[in-house]
DNA sequence: TAGCACCCCTGCTTTACATCA
DNA sequence: CCTGATGTAAAGCAGGGGTGC
């Protein structure tokens, strides 16, 4: 028996910047800056270039948050106080690093850029999304703050008085972002760091955040998977069990006819044979049967891979049929020898 | 070749938040 | 409206494998 598991899929071409219009001219309410020089010094979304077309070349930065280095008079967030944002700096003394920040690589690069970058976009955007975030009426003013802290990023979780005195909020992706991030999944379900940057980008999160959140997607898809897995093995544990069951009686069937029947052996031998691959039963009668145990060996049927029944071999049980392969010539010579 | 650092993953856990009775 | 139970999802954490130096 053969158990399909397919929890990977076979890798497509990564098509998900295919869709980075329709996100930001629809109702996302953000347009990203594409045009941020990596660490490599190439530029991010080079490779998408024609999606680029129709929109600026230069990055739209919104000012909204303190992030950006806006004249203080520009913002009309000036006037709150956010005490994490001198920690936002890259290299700032103290900070206590999370294990699972990068110390370097791209991440960490492009993580600093979303933190501390003059055109770092991502504080501005988490705004836009905290006000769709808001539908209901609910965290208004606090959602700036989560989105804030959630900018922060991981390294600078820093300055613990304050941190332990904040609790831990969590940035809850919008419906458009996770929706998003579905298709990706679809698309793929593992990126590479420049697809994980992309998408990043794309939707205004921190790579960090993309990254985890398709960690937890292979975990959801692993789950499922695993339940349909058991919902199968289940079923096909049941089969078994009911062939077993039938088969059991069939021998017992062939005994009793075997007792009853002292002359079985000029019977005609039949032969079934048995798929391999599927072990389904494809019977091949040889010959005419003419006697109820012929025609119950033929049902019993087993399986394809030659088992041929005969009276002489009746007897035997049926435990795995694969074993039994017999020839009519053989089984003949058998009998003429004893 | 061994040791080390780094990156990325999986698996499990924790935690914040939403929903519902 | 409040509250506690519960489910879900984001994030944290530990550990292992692969890779490059």
């Amino acid at each position: 028996m053969e158990l399909a598991l397919s929890l990977g899929e076979t890798p497509k071409p990564f098509t998900f910047l295919d869709k980075s219009q329709k996100i930001v001219g629809n109702d996302l309410g953000f347009c990203m800056a594409l045009g941020e020089t990596s660490a490599e010094g190439k530029t991010i979304g080079k490779e998408n270039e024609g999606e680029n077309k129709g929109s600026s070349d230069l990055p739209i930065q919104l000012d909204l948050m303190p992030f950006a280095p806006v004249p203080r008079s520009q913002t009309s967030f000036n006037k709150l106080h956010f005490p994490w944002l001198t920690d936002n700096l890259v290299g700032e003394p103290g900070k206590r690093l999370d294990v699972n920040r990068r110390s370097r690589g791209v991440e960490e690069v492009d993580d600093a850029m979303a933190i501390s970058s003059p055109n770092s976009t991502v504080s501005s955007f988490q705004m836009d999304f905290s006000i769709y975030r808001n539908g209901r009426g609910k965290r208004d003013f606090e959602t700036v703050t989560v989105e804030c802290e959630a900018d922060r990023g991981d390294s600078s979780r820093a300055s613990d008085e304050e941190e332990n005195s904040m609790a831990r909020k969590k940035l809850r992706l919008t419906k458009e972002q996770s929706a998003f991030l579905e298709d990706s999944f679809k698309e793929q379900s593992t990126l590479n760091p420049k697809q994980k940057l992309a998408l990043a980008k794309q939707l205004n999160l921190r790579p960090r955040q993309i990254e985890v959140w398709f960690q937890n997607r292979r975990a959801r898809t692993k789950l499922k998977q695993t339940e349909v897995d058991c919902e199968y093995l289940k079923k096909c544990c049941e089969t078994l069990t009911e062939e077993n069951r039938r088969l059991q009686k069939e021998l017992q069937e062939l005994r009793a006819l075997k007792a009853s029947q002292p002359f079985y052996m000029q019977l005609p031998a039949t032969t079934l044979s048995m798929c391999p691959s599927c072990e389904r039963v494809a019977t091949t009668t040889t010959t005419t049967t003419t006697t109820a145990a012929a025609a119950s060996a033929s049902t019993v049927s087993g399986r394809t891979s030659v088992v041929t029944v005969t009276p002489s071999n009746m007897g035997l049980p049926l435990v795995n049929p694969k074993l039994f392969s017999f020839s009519p010539a053989q089984i003949h010579a058998q009998q003429a020898a004893s």
